[in-house]
DNA sequence: TCCATATATGAGTGTATACTCATATAACAG
DNA sequence: CTGTTATATGAGTATACACTCATATATGGA
């Protein structure tokens, strides 16, 4: 545990600058995957199975363009994966380590938002 | 712990849509905050201790002015936290559970560039 | 081949925000 | 009070990117 961090830092803050300034836009990039509630919103729909494209237009209400770009930009971040079968195209988590980011976020939030969370609905 | 996961993607999924966007956003915007390589930055250099401004300038080789703006942007998500001392203004970390999100991304991208993050200087 | 359906993508627009420069505020020293 | 140092912030610019509309591509059916 500690060891891990001791590792992931050791990655973090090499001495040679310029490749450690490469990894830190590489882990900046991927929080700024998942810094859009449409594409949470995507992987929520695909948490448990993977869904065609039109199955998604209709669980996230937004357009088929959209949908298909943001889908892009997960796929291209190595979060989903694609396989085609005749005319759909079938999206799925190819990462789930993606939904412990999201419930250590989520802790965060709870801890600083307490009473605001369960007036979200927090409950059961 | 998958009560843990059961319970936050309770959180997420409610049947309200309304304040389910709510948190969606809440969650990507704290996503967002992290998605700065030069927050990032700060964030590692308070890692082992408060620094005043004036360090951290120096640490991150940024403006002054950029700096404080991603402080404030880093305090206002409740992640750091400030404390004044005669003319100087120190940060600290109040949320340590960021670096379980960044231990978290890391090895995602690990797993994903094998080869290249340890082309990266991984080892040691 | 021709058409219908599913998905992807080019082009354009609007918005958010990172960055810089200059200046404002705050606190201390003399 | 005056000047000096540390930090914050207003204003302006540039860039990234989310979104939409229209259209392209691909696959299957008649």
């Amino acid at each position: 545990m500690d060891c891990q961090r001791r590792f992931v830092l050791g990655w973090l803050c090499m001495n040679r600058k310029r490749l450690s300034d490469q990894a830190l836009e590489l882990i900046a990039a991927r929080f700024r995957v998942l810094g859009e509630p449409m594409r949470l919103r995507l992987l929520i729909a695909l948490e448990d199975g993977e869904r065609n494209v039109t199955q998604l237009v209709d669980a996230t209400q937004a357009t088929q363009a959209n949908v298909s770009r943001h889908l892009q930009t997960l796929t291209e971040a190595g979060i989903l994966g694609r396989r085609k079968e005749g005319l759909n195209v079938f999206y799925y988590i190819s990462d789930p380590s993606i939904f412990e980011l999201c419930e250590g976020v989520c802790g965060s939030l709870q801890k600083r938002f307490g009473d605001q969370a369960r007036a979200f609905g927090l409950r059961a």
